[in-house]
DNA sequence: ACCTGGATCTTCT
DNA sequence: GAAGATCCAGGTA
């Protein structure tokens, strides 16, 4: 296992882009007060560096977004809307900007707590977004900062390569939506349904 | 100081 | 298909 987060800590120190779709298949768990919570990603986008209009990195320049610049593996988490915390995992090559966003999860652990917190019937409801995973895992603001490979509450860990990976262009922004950034396990229930359409295989 | 626009989700019609 | 909830950063003054 020390072996696996190698693995990831090289993974998202590789190109953005990569480790969006290298993390496809991964498992992002979550130890809190009440109980644990677990799922396997199964979508997400890349978000890179200045060059990217459509990246915090590019819009923002606050002491939050410069973790973008951070060591790979660290929380980028923001809030959206003014209402949902968003994760993302800091991912580039040394020197570089980026993060990937966390889109949605399969859940594997925990349903009950999801449940509960989500106040949803459906699973297909409890982590199929953004916004909806944070919520059923309890992932705050406070997240913010943390180490994802270390071995702490809250964590990443490496799991099998997704054989079938789908790629579109990110959504729910206004610039460059046309670059492939999007990636989801196809044919996966818990991907964000929104807009799923107009979808190639790599 | 004020205004605007979001990397969203839910609850309506 | 549309809009409200609700916060924060950046631009403009």
């Amino acid at each position: 296992m020390a072996t696996r987060q190698r693995s990831l800590r090289r993974l998202l120190s590789g190109p953005t882009e990569v480790a969006a779709r290298g993390l496809l298949g991964c498992m992002l768990v979550h130890e809190s007060a009440d109980g644990v919570t677990a799922g396997r990603i199964v979508e997400t986008e890349a978000y890179l560096d200045l060059g990217d209009p459509a990246s915090h990195a590019a819009m923002f320049k606050t002491p939050a977004v410069a973790i973008m610049s951070g060591r790979p593996g660290l929380a980028y988490v923001y809030r959206s809307y003014g209402v949902h915390a968003m994760v993302n995992v800091v991912a580039h090559p040394p020197g570089g900007t980026g993060a990937v966003l966390i889109r949605a999860l399969e859940p594997i652990e925990g349903e009950v707590l999801m449940e509960t917190r989500r106040r949803m019937g459906s699973a297909l409801a409890w982590c199929s977004g953004p916004g909806k995973l944070t919520q059923a895992l309890a992932i705050g603001l406070d997240a913010h900062g943390t180490d994802l490979l270390a071995n702490g509450p809250l964590r990443l860990v490496a799991g099998p390569q997704v054989e079938h990976v789908m790629v579109s262009g990110r959504i729910g922004i206004s610039r460059a939506t046309e670059w492939p950034l999007r990636f989801w396990e196809a044919g996966n229930p818990h991907v964000s349904a929104h807009r799923r359409g107009h979808s190639f295989a790599e």
